[in-house]
DNA sequence: CATGTCACG
DNA sequence: ACGTACGTGACATGA
């Protein structure tokens, strides 16, 4: 579809695709390709493209390959795909909800994303480049000081050199070890060892700044395309078991914002001149899913009300009237409303609020006697995952469990909170799937100066000509918050600016 | 290519 | 008693 759009062929649409049809069958399976797929589903050994065309540096482009071998690949390509499909096809449509996901979201999406990803982004290069340099020289000055702390001088990007200065030379105590038995040198570890020692403090401030720079900084401008002068993401759409996308080369996913140096980042995505960056996030869209998931009154009744929920967890849980909560006890309700989402144990509760083991549990018994609705819909979803092997999100997507019976403990409590999470991660994804449907349509059909440059899973962000900011705006809400139907409302914030920090 | 680490929702 | 929060992608190191 993107090949053909850069000789105006734009493709209106796609009959089938059999990577998606096999993604909705089973997110699970790790791939989709057809290789793969031919191999699983018709017991055949294709010829792969490397076998043709070489890998690594030394692949050569499909051109150069000779028409009678390429001729050959080629014709098995289409062959097998149409094959495929004639297997995939009926197993969906044995499943009506599945189909439905395939024909009414993935489908739809796909056309959009190639749209996206043709775009781009406009980055300025410039703000990047610079960044980088202060950066730099940042980096050496921690450098210098991290050697004089160790007496010697090391390369602070190598976790195993670290392990030996910390551990061996300067004896500083273990306090947690990789999967792998090393003492670990984490983040969280070296917030702790900080309170005591002056090197940790040292490297950490290293390792954000060099994460921003060689991640971000110095990678980014790299990636501008020279005939369009922008950034082009891959959007991955047969990758995410829980049916979210992924974002690759670069992840435009993941760019920083919890820190102010790593706010600067975003500063470097720009509109381009008389346009401006509008961005809308769903509000704690999935916490508004469980509440519509679970209905459970106390939280279908905060949400009604338009309350800041988890200032209303806290008053709940912590029993004392809205504006009574404390700072600390909202900050305690967040983690465990996040907690649900991820469907948390004590333990981890406990570690994140650093208090102990007793006390998380007493909070998650307070929080669930206080909403019981969510307890008997979490007890519900695991039991229904063990008996039916998956679980499904609201449009009826499902995730398959494999280890949801599995005889080892760890391996069926990882299962079951993947129960507890999928549900409601997969349900937003599918939720902001349908809300980019309606309003690339809308933005198409209206002839609206405006389109879509990013999703970041709960987040759009449009590049609209100034003079449309406020209608595109009014139809953002309008058409994300009616994305789905639900017991509560689902809430958009809008943000405008010149760039993605000032969206925001 | 595995490992450890860390950026985001 | 078990060992622990869900989902991703990218980087540097080092074998």
């Amino acid at each position: 579809m993107s090949v053909l759009a850069r000789y105006d062929v734009e493709l209106k649409g796609i009959g089938f695709d059999t990577m998606l049809e096999s993604y909705v069958l089973n997110s699970v399976a790790s791939r989709h390709n057809m290789d793969d797929l031919a191999l699983k589903y018709l017991g055949l050994s294709t010829i792969h493209f490397e076998d043709i065309a070489g890998k690594g540096k030394k692949q050569v482009t499909f051109d150069k390959i000779d028409l009678d071998i390429a001729g050959e690949y080629a014709a098995e390509d289409a062959d097998i795909t149409l094959r495929l499909h004639q297997v995939l096809w009926p197993k969906l449509e044995a499943e009506p909800s599945l189909k439905k996901v395939f024909e009414e979201i993935e489908l739809p999406v796909l056309s959009i994303l190639s749209k996206i990803e043709r775009t781009g982004v406009l980055l300025n290069q410039t703000l990047l480049r610079d960044q980088s340099k202060t950066l730099g020289i940042r980096l050496k000055e921690l450098e210098q000081e991290a050697y004089e702390h160790a007496g010697e001088e090391f390369n602070l990007g190598s976790p195993k050199q670290l392990q030996r200065i910390f551990f061996e030379k300067l004896e500083l105590p273990i306090i947690k070890k990789t999967p792998k038995g090393q003492p670990s040198t984490a983040e969280p570890v070296l917030q702790e060892l900080a309170l005591d020692y002056p090197l940790p403090k040292v490297i950490l401030e290293h390792r954000s700044l060099s994460k921003l720079k060689s991640t971000y900084t110095d990678q980014l401008p790299e990636q501008v395309h020279d005939s369009t002068g922008r950034v082009h993401t891959s959007y991955h759409q047969a990758v995410a078991a829980t049916g979210r996308l992924s974002s690759q080369s670069p992840n435009l996913q993941n760019i920083p914002i919890r820190t102010i140096e790593g706010r600067r980042v975003r500063k470097a995505f720009i509109a381009p001149k008389n346009y401006k960056l509008v961005a809308a996030d769903y509000s704690q869209i999935e916490l508004r899913i469980m509440a519509h998931l679970s209905q459970d009154s106390g939280l279908l009744r905060a949400f009604n009300a338009g309350e800041d929920i988890h200032k209303a967890t806290a008053s709940e849980v912590f029993g004392v009237s809205l504006d009574e909560v404390r700072d600390d006890q909202r900050r305690s309700a967040k983690a465990i409303n996040f907690g649900l989402i991820y469907g948390m144990s004590a333990f981890g509760l406990s570690r994140q609020l650093n208090i102990s083991r007793g006390d998380a549990q007493e909070y998650i018994d307070l929080y669930f006697e206080r909403y019981p609705g969510v307890k008997k819909y979490m007890d519900k979803t695991r039991t229904l995952a063990a008996e039916q092997g998956y679980v499904e999100t609201l449009f009826g997507r499902r995730l398959y469990l494999p280890d949801i019976n599995a005889s080892n403990f760890q391996r069926r409590q990882g299962a079951e909170r993947t129960a507890i999470n999928a549900p409601m991660q997969g349900s937003a994804a599918d939720i902001i799937k349908q809300a980019m449907i309606k309003v690339d349509a809308w933005l198409t059909e209206s002839q609206i100066d405006a389109r879509v440059i990013m999703q970041v899973h709960d987040e759009l962000v449009v590049e609209a000509a100034e003079d449309v900011v406020d209608v595109v705006i009014d139809g953002l809400k309008r058409l994300m918050s009616a994305a789905a139907d639900l017991s509560i409302p689902l809430l958009v914030e809008c943000g405008v600016g010149d760039n993605w920090e000032e969206a925001h």
